[in-house]
RNA sequence: GGGGUCGUAGUCUAGCUUGGUAGGAUUCGAGCUUUGGGAGCUUGCGGCCUGGGUUCAAAUCCCAGCGACCCCA
């Protein structure tokens, strides 16, 4: 591998090549041999595992169970849910062929696996004794998209978790909605320090196949609008195309109802483009791979000494990912570059220096700021400084969302902000698709969502007849 | 979906107009030296996206493909 060079363009000054030049600089990840396909390298790929681990803690916490179904999926079953095959066809790769053998019947490429997955659940579904069935896989996926592929925010092959859930009743169903929603909103705040707006997405921007679908959206510093986490009142859709169906108490036979929810590899992106700056990245705490990194400054004479105190400082530090610097090949100055791109956020120096006064230096990734430090009180100041890094990193997303989030009551200045700022516009609306068609041509925005959160309601901005929820409108990847 | 820009070493880049030995910086290897904000010197390795065409001769001109990026819808 060779050695990193520093980001040469300011995130302020042109977003979209800051962007990439951190993601390949900072080796969170590469290219790779295939178009839109990324390599998530082990920055990427371990910070993908805490995400994971908190993720998969509270999925078991509401007693969903971990699955694995396969990567293909025969194209008799694709079809089989009209919307979901329309929505998907255009994207699917197939498999068409084994060695020289022309297959019978081709094979999609999962896009996504409701198909594969409620194949089965209409085997296994019977009676009311056999649900719910709560079942979640981590796996990938693939649809080749043809707009141009853009690292962790648009690839053809991303990681996610899909949770594939079938009730006996609407009731239970629906009551699932909150609890995984309320999950996705812990793991992209408290952890990527990412806020965002939840609420339901129009009939138009709803997921193939599903009655209702409800998302967190968040907010680019480019001012453009990015879906995160979904979740997908599914009802009986699938339940009636794959008979998954089963005898309730009474002998009578019913159709389950069902949910569907993702969370994906592009939070690391958003991550990635929210919190970064003209060094790098800047991680989140809670998901920061390595939380702290200690640079010993030495040289010849002081470097067993250094070395010595340097790995007595990592052993006392237990509770943090930690990790001793202790490559004599790089200058100090150069490892603080390094780290800093990487975006680990707590470094501690210590050099000869600091030993004779029984103190080190820590410096945040997030302020920069240089602190000094009695060795006696590091632990606690450093698991205190990550904590209030979490904390700051959330508030000033959590600003800029606000400060980005504006309200149009009429057509021209929904238009206006949209044309000049960009963010997120909140206006009443209709519910008609024609309105929101027109606005989608006039302005380039699209309804991201129609927040949980309702406020007093006025007019359409776009028809002017009395609106029925107040929705966000925003450019939007 | 429509329009445009661009592919030269791991990275950045000169050369292309007007065809004729591919130059620099950085990285990488070795040696000496250095280490509190990307140190220095010496030396070595490494390159024209792919395919076709034109030509005595192609990084350079033409065509196609692949890839990256930008703008519009």
């Amino acid at each position: 591998m060779s050695k990193q060079e520093g980001i040469a363009i300011k995130k302020s000054e042109n977003f979209d090549e800051w962007y990439v030049q951190v993601i390949l600089k900072s080796g969170l990840a590469d290219y790779s041999a295939v178009s839109g396909c990324l390599v998530y390298r082990p920055l990427s790929y371990g910070i993908w595992e805490i995400i994971q681990k908190v993720a998969d803690e509270e999925f078991k916490k509401i007693g969903v169970k971990n699955v694995y179904f396969p990567l293909l999926i025969p194209e008799r079953l694709l079809k089989k849910e009209a919307e979901h095959v329309e929505g998907f066809t255009p994207e699917v790769a197939w498999v068409t062929q084994t060695g020289d053998t022309k297959l019978d019947e081709r094979l999609a490429i999962r896009p996504t696996s409701e198909t594969i997955m409620y194949d089965s659940y209409s085997k296994w579904i019977r009676s009311w004794r056999d649900l719910p069935v709560r079942l979640n896989q981590w796996n990938s996926v693939l649809r080749w998209e043809f707009k141009h592929p853009v690292p962790f925010l648009r690839t053809r092959e991303f990681l996610w978790n899909e949770g594939h859930t079938a009730f006996a009743t609407r009731e239970e169903a629906e009551k699932e909605k909150k609890e995984i929603l309320d999950i996705y909103q812990r793991i992209t705040q408290e952890f990527l320090a990412l806020p965002g707006i939840v609420g339901k997405k129009t009939e138009k921007e709803k997921f193939a196949g599903a009655i209702e679908s409800y998302s967190i959206e968040h907010l680019l510093p480019d001012g453009k609008a990015i879906q995160g986490p979904d979740f997908h009142y599914d009802g009986q859709n699938f339940a009636k195309a794959f008979d998954i169906s089963f005898l309730d108490k009474n002998g009578k036979k019913q159709y389950a109802w069902q949910n569907t929810w993702a969370i994906t590899t592009r939070e690391i992106g958003v991550m990635v483009a929210v919190h970064g700056d003209d060094k790098g990245l800047v991680l989140p705490p809670k998901v920061a791979p390595t939380q702290v990194v200690i640079v010993p400054i030495f040289d010849d004479k002081t470097k067993a000494s250094v070395l010595k105190v340097a790995k007595k400082i990592k052993d006392s530090l237990k509770d943090v990912r930690i990790m001793l610097d202790d490559r004599d090949y790089y200058t100090p100055g150069w490892k603080f570059n390094e780290w800093e791109l990487k975006g680990v956020p707590i470094r501690i120096e210590i050099g000869p220096r600091d030993i004779k006064g029984k103190k080190v230096v820590l410096v945040r990734r997030d302020d920069l700021k240089k602190r000094a430090v009695p060795i006696k009180k590091l632990e606690k100041e450093v698991l205190k400084e990550l904590e209030d890094m979490q904390k700051s990193m959330l508030k000033k997303a959590s600003d800029f969302l606000e400060a980005n989030t504006r309200t149009a009551n009429d057509f021209a200045e929904l238009k206006s902000i949209i044309g000049k700022k960009g963010g997120f516009v909140q206006a009443g609306w209709c519910t008609k698709r024609k309105c929101e068609d027109k606005i989608k041509e006039l302005t380039g925005a699209k309804i991201t969502n129609m927040p949980l959160k309702q406020k007093p309601m006025g007019k359409c901005v776009y028809c002017g007849e009395k609106a029925e929820v107040i929705v966000n409108f925003a450019k939007s990847y």
